[in-house]
DNA sequence: CTGAAAGCGCTAACAC
DNA sequence: GTGTTAGCGCTTTCAG
């Protein structure tokens, strides 16, 4: 019995399965975009023949005709990985020496590498963009705007008449734990600086200070991370054993731990002599010991929101609200007093 | 002054550059594909046309003129990540609704959606394929490997014609490992179960398993968690409120905490009641106190050989190795005796 | 050294 | 309902 060489290396073209059903491409085409005004019968032949020769739709070529790729770019500063994150990190730098793309794009503190991001994206003429938390300068953000892709920034509160955001209000969160604090007579607090997120420490800032300023008060407890640390883990390490506050502040779980550990290490007792508050919790502020205050994010929703936005405006859809805000929820744990 | 409109809408193509240079598109494409035969001259023309209308060529196009799409599919379980995995989880979940491909095609365990991801990776036209660490299943393997497509497995030790490997030796380290306890005379030793990394579970097993035989003992301190426990942390509270070894070994750092603080909740004292190891270390391990006894992978490595490896398959390179192992170290931290 | 033209696989008018 | 055909933007022979 002959049929269609099975073993043929080439791949199989919406040509071959018009030919083993015998009936024009064009059919094929509307049966696999499933256009109904194909004659049932007819569908049925098509379909059969997709089976019998494992069609499968070029998405490249589908991607040219249509002139949308159906990607989106994602793109996202490497160290926002943990423990697979390096994995990622490796994959995507060999990745990009050889040109292939990992249409997830990282961004790397430092280096100014925008200007090849922005290419690669344009290139891959990804439909999309969702933009994590990143520090783009204006410039180059407006680089990535004049090309008019839909945008959604995450986890940023900023928005533009081509973009959208999904953010949670980190300021607000910061200006009721401070105030609480302020209330209750305590000003000895300090907010740990973190170079990997300088946006969300900037919200912090913006939130302590918001409280100070309310109260008539300055705040003067920003504690930087000196450029020639190894780590702001090792810094932390020891900046606590020589100095004491009431309250820090942390973002990262790894600088609250950090805090947590000396300070126990040195005999500061957590929380009657200082108080911790990690701003963005996670599974570890929960596992250590004592468990360490912190806000609970809805990382989840923050993602299927953004993408959820972002194909309603790829889809063209009316979109009102620009920018969306998620709640948080404050859990109080052992690492702060009740 | 009349120039080719920039604030036209329309994305500029090889055509307007041809255009503007007053050549045909063909020397073009020679000169953005650092053809040599062009004369220095109109390559020159060619380089000013581009930058003057901010040119940058169509990958979708160059795909399916050239047969390749540049990119490659990477396939990982979505338990693999940790924080920034939730927000993952959010995108993808979403974009696939929308059929819109983040080239990270992410599995989740149980869902038999193996099918799907293998159609997205052949319809993407992606030129390569890694896997991470995934139980896909012998026929759905062979599937994907009909296709042809250079792959290679990551953190798991497999290969066949069309695939490679790189892959870091559990089963030797943990031998190892256990062997030094049999020697002196400690054999209550006991291997979690990890639902999310049964493969590593396995070589884990296999490895305490060997050194039991090769002394003559049969291993049975295997501890499954049951079905009905909401998570593994959960399960491994309760079951070390009750039970005592002398050596547990866990795979993810989250199941060494939770032994780590069920034990000194309970006034067993770490490590000298109970000896504690994590196979796979990470910056939490080392963080929390005591520090956990764990091995050292080297990930950023792990990425980078197989992408390298990866890039070198598409290249038609010769590869006489299809394995390439990588090597740990124990890192004795204060979770295990000296 | 450069241009003309075919073709990559598919979609979308436009005919019939 | 279904087939024909003209692109989508680029690469690559093949002429000249």
């Amino acid at each position: 019995m002959k049929t269609i060489a099975k073993d043929s290396k080439k791949r199989v073209t919406i040509y071959s399965v018009a030919r083993e059903a015998g009936v024009s491409l064009a059919t094929v085409s509307r049966v696999i975009n499933d256009s109904d005004v194909v004659k049932e019968d007819t569908k049925r032949k098509v379909q059969e023949a997709i089976i019998k020769l494992g069609y499968k739709p070029n998405a490249v070529a589908q991607g040219l005709a249509l002139k949308k790729s159906t990607n989106i770019a994602l793109i996202i500063p490497d160290s926002s990985f943990t423990y697979i994150g390096k994995v990622f990190n490796g994959l995507l730098d060999v990745a990009k020496i050889y040109k292939y793309n990992i249409i997830l794009h990282t961004t790397s503190s430092g280096v100014n590498e925008m200007n090849e991001i922005v290419d690669n994206v344009i290139k891959s003429h990804a439909d999309g963009i969702i933009l994590y938390n990143d520090y783009f300068t204006p410039e180059e953000l407006e680089i990535l705007n004049s090309f008019e892709i839909p945008m959604v920034y995450l986890d940023v509160r900023a928005s533009s008449k081509q973009s959208c955001c999904v953010y949670v209000d980190y300021q607000q969160a910061v200006y009721e734990l401070t105030m609480r604090y302020l209330q209750k007579g305590i000003d000895d607090i300090v907010v740990i600086d973190d170079k990997k997120n300088p946006i969300n420490v900037k919200q912090i800032l913006a939130g302590v200070q918001q409280a100070f300023e309310e109260k008539g008060k300055k705040f003067e407890g920003f504690i930087p991370i000196p450029e020639y640390a190894h780590s702001s883990y090792d810094f932390l390490t020891k900046y606590f054993k020589k100095n004491r506050h009431k309250l820090v502040i942390t973002y990262r779980d790894s600088q609250a731990l950090a805090v947590l550990n000396t300070c126990t290490e040195n005999g500061i007792n957590i929380p009657e002599e200082t108080e911790v508050v990690c701003i963005k919790g996670s599974r570890y502020t929960d596992m250590v010991r004592p468990q360490i205050s912190s806000f609970d994010v809805p990382a989840y929703d923050l993602g299927s929101l953004a993408m959820r936005i972002l194909t309603k405006m790829l889809n063209g859809d009316d979109i009102q609200d620009r920018e969306f805000r998620l709640n948080y929820v404050f859990k109080e744990k052992g690492s702060t007093k009740r």
